[in-house]
DNA sequence: TTTTAACCTACTAAATAGATAGGTAAAAAA
DNA sequence: TTTTTTACCTATCTATTTAGTAGGTTAAAA
């Protein structure tokens, strides 16, 4: 599987944040409430987030975490990327293993290159913002809408 | 990740077919030596080709396999689909799982559902003829080369 | 009847997936 | 200053998947 719970629930949990934050620090344990995911499984996705300085935290009560970026800044490649590591298609095309030493002779290694490119691009293309419900929202998010491109990639 | 070694093998086994049958039946065992993968592993995946009748196969000397159809009419998603069963991005994607039951909460499942979508379309576009060596081909091939269509589309 | 090659079944080691358990550290409220 | 809240940290666990290997049997041709 390309992406595991881990980056999915990754992507939910940010999209969480973002509608319920109003700038203030969210309690994972509402998320996971919210969600059904396990608190304590979220603990193990969330420092991911953290050290990729997607989100971040503040002990003690009336804490938890908010974003560090706009929603329609934050991409899924952003996050997905902080989550699972990598999303290359094959393991050859991951950033940091030895290269295959067939690498000059395949015929197929430009062909999964290609589905990199892809999949990095359409995630690229989608924002937070994209996937947050619009009902309840308002502010400075409604004027930047223009400046996402995701929604027409994918939506419908 | 998305796509294992058996997806993999499993096209590179493909393409040695096409480059090198002439029509006749190709040995296993020469196939596994091109392709420095191990005869025993070749044949855990190759019943999964023959299963969905994209190779067939004949015992004994002068045996082996080859291809049902032609290059150009087998394409990536055919080989991918066969040896690893789904090209689902995602678990909840998987055909024949059952439903998750937050689907219709979801915000995230278009999104997956485009990726997935993507993919399937780039892998239906690219044949094994797009992949072959070209140099030691002729023939019927050559004049069938405008119905391809993959090329163009992922070549550098 | 020997050789060749497909075909079939079982097994194994390592890695990944998908968590849970049991804490400690920090910050705010009582 | 103690209690509550919440982030944060580390270890452990089970099941599944990955990436093979081993040891055969069956079929067909020489």
């Amino acid at each position: 599987m390309l992406i595991s719970t881990k980056g999915r629930y990754a992507v939910r949990i940010m999209i969480d944040l973002a509608e319920n934050s109003d700038g203030e620090y969210v309690a994972m344990k509402n998320v996971a409430e919210r969600q059904g995911i396990s608190l304590k499984y979220i603990e193990r996705i969330v420092p991911l987030l953290t050290k990729a300085e997607l989100i971040e935290g503040v002990h003690g009560k009336g804490g938890g975490y908010k974003l560090c970026r706009e929603p329609n800044s934050i991409t899924v490649s952003d996050i997905v990327t902080a989550a699972e590591g990598s999303i290359a298609p094959v393991a050859c095309l991951v950033s940091g293993v030895k290269p295959c030493e067939r690498k000059n002779v395949c015929r197929t290694v430009k062909m999964w290159q290609g589905a990199y490119e892809l999949l990095e691009n359409y995630f690229k293309g989608i924002t937070i913002y994209d996937l947050m419900a619009k009902e309840n929202f308002d502010r400075n998010q409604v004027e930047s809408k223009k400046e996402t491109r995701g929604l027409d990639v994918w939506q419908l």
